[in-house]
DNA sequence: GACATTCGTTCCGTTTTCCGGAACTATATT
DNA sequence: AATATAGTTCCGGAAAACGGAACGAATGTC
């Protein structure tokens, strides 16, 4: 094991000239870029049409300006979306913010880490907390405890091998305080993040136990520390506990239908 | 011009790396890669890591599966999804489709062409209808030429010079038409696609018109072309136009909160 | 518990590609 | 028409990508 250098490696441009691409889409020529990232206006447009030929970007009008190819955006759609996933969640979860009036999101075991797959706010202003596709720590984070203490001892032991990080003064990463902390949360059924992610945020997690047993996603809530973690927390629970349920039936039809669509 | 060489381009095999990676998340190893892909181990795992330093794919356990990075979720939420647009406009949306029980979504102009950037089905299995991402081509797709029958002159020149798709035996592709199709837009208020773009399928759209006049956006409606092009359309196109309204004022809404949260 | 097998990783010489300055062409601007 | 600014092509020198062979680290097997 190396000590993670930090070299761009060889797609290293490619992704700086890509992003820049995404964050003026539609109105970006090939001399903003080069003189935006420093390169010669050759190198740019080699990069761009590189890009472009991989179906990364796209251009507009014969290479006046770019856009996010719809490679890109299927590759995206095709996993971490889930497709199916959003349908079936979204108007759960949007029932259950406006019983809540929290930030609700669900999470997905994909290898041995949870990672964000739908989100739903109140306000279009929250929307920084919790963004699809980010990955959980299982060390912190309440919708990762929730699915990692449902999981074979030997995937909890692959995830803890990784390293965890120290995200704020209130953050553990030692593997006995994890898999204590996973204990607690199969006794109670619910999983908290206390101030461990960011200070003053705190959230709470309820599993989505399949039909078969299996847990696989779990349901999160998330808000200011104060006002998610006082005495309505149990209404709080509740309320993910039923949308849980509710979800579980649905994640299970999906995935039937799914598994017959591709026969 | 050349005549558009399908060479695979630098960034070929790190794609079809990629997209591997997506169809099997967090459960493809190495070898799989390898021996699918027919490459050389090395080579594979060159191209792996390559990916995973980009930002592109992502490692699970020190290399024994893959799942897609967090920098690429990121690149396509900042755009063609846009956040707070899905947020602001999913409920709507879905609203619209249990009234209507059709596919409904919406687009996006995107410099000088069309996107979808949300879209919701009654029914799963439906979701192939209309993918986020995809482009619309303006003279074929009902959105589309919601869009750009209010755009400027220049803008749809530039779009009109680029090739135009021929789908199906009813595509039309010659800008004198393109032209007129767009002038009905103007006088009907609202655009169809009339088996242009999938023989069996039709579909109908508004533009959605901002407060100060301007059209970014269309609302779309899509389905099997007898059940949406009969006697219940005056009724469909009400209820389009009644949530384009809506929307006008929460896009609004949501550009000045956002170019708040920007200063 | 020792062995065999498979998987991931490193090494390194060959070869292919990338790199970017200079020159060229096409499109706005005056 | 002339000028400026954009995008594109050309090509020799430089620096990678490439993949076979060898190595270490895990599983799986007896």
């Amino acid at each position: 094991m190396k000590t993670a250098d930090a070299s761009p490696g060889p797609l290293g441009r490619y992704m700086e000239v890509l992003e820049l691409v995404a964050a003026f889409p539609g109105a970006l020529t090939l001399a903003d870029v080069a003189s935006i990232l420093d390169l010669p206006k050759t190198t740019a447009h080699r990069l761009l049409k590189g890009l472009v030929k991989a179906g990364l970007a796209r251009d507009s009008v014969g290479g006046r300006s770019y856009d996010l190819g719809e490679r890109l955006t299927r590759l995206v759609h095709a996993t971490v979306e889930d497709g199916w996933l959003v349908t079936l969640a979204n108007p759960h979860l949007r029932q259950l913010i406006e019983t809540t009036g929290e930030t609700c999101y669900l999470t997905r075991l994909v290898g041995s880490h949870v990672v964000v797959a739908v989100s739903v706010s109140p306000d279009v202003r929250w929307r920084g907390y919790v963004q699809p596709g980010v990955e959980m720590p299982i060390n912190a984070a309440a919708t990762a405890k929730a699915i990692m203490a449902y999981q074979s001892d030997a995937l909890i032991s692959q995830a803890l091998a990784e390293p965890l990080p120290l995200l704020t003064a209130n953050t553990r990463n030692d593997r006995a305080w994890v898999e204590a902390e996973l204990q607690a949360v199969r006794e109670r059924g619910y999983a908290t993040c206390i101030g461990e992610i960011d200070e003053g945020l705190a959230a709470i997690s309820v599993p989505i136990i399949l039909p078969d047993g299996v847990v696989l996603h779990a349901l999160g809530m998330t808000g200011p520390l104060q006002r998610i973690m006082n005495e309505r927390l149990p209404e709080r629970i509740a309320a993910l506990n039923d949308t849980a349920t509710t979800l579980s039936k649905a994640l299970a039809l999906g995935a039937n239908i799914r598994a017959r669509a591709l026969s």
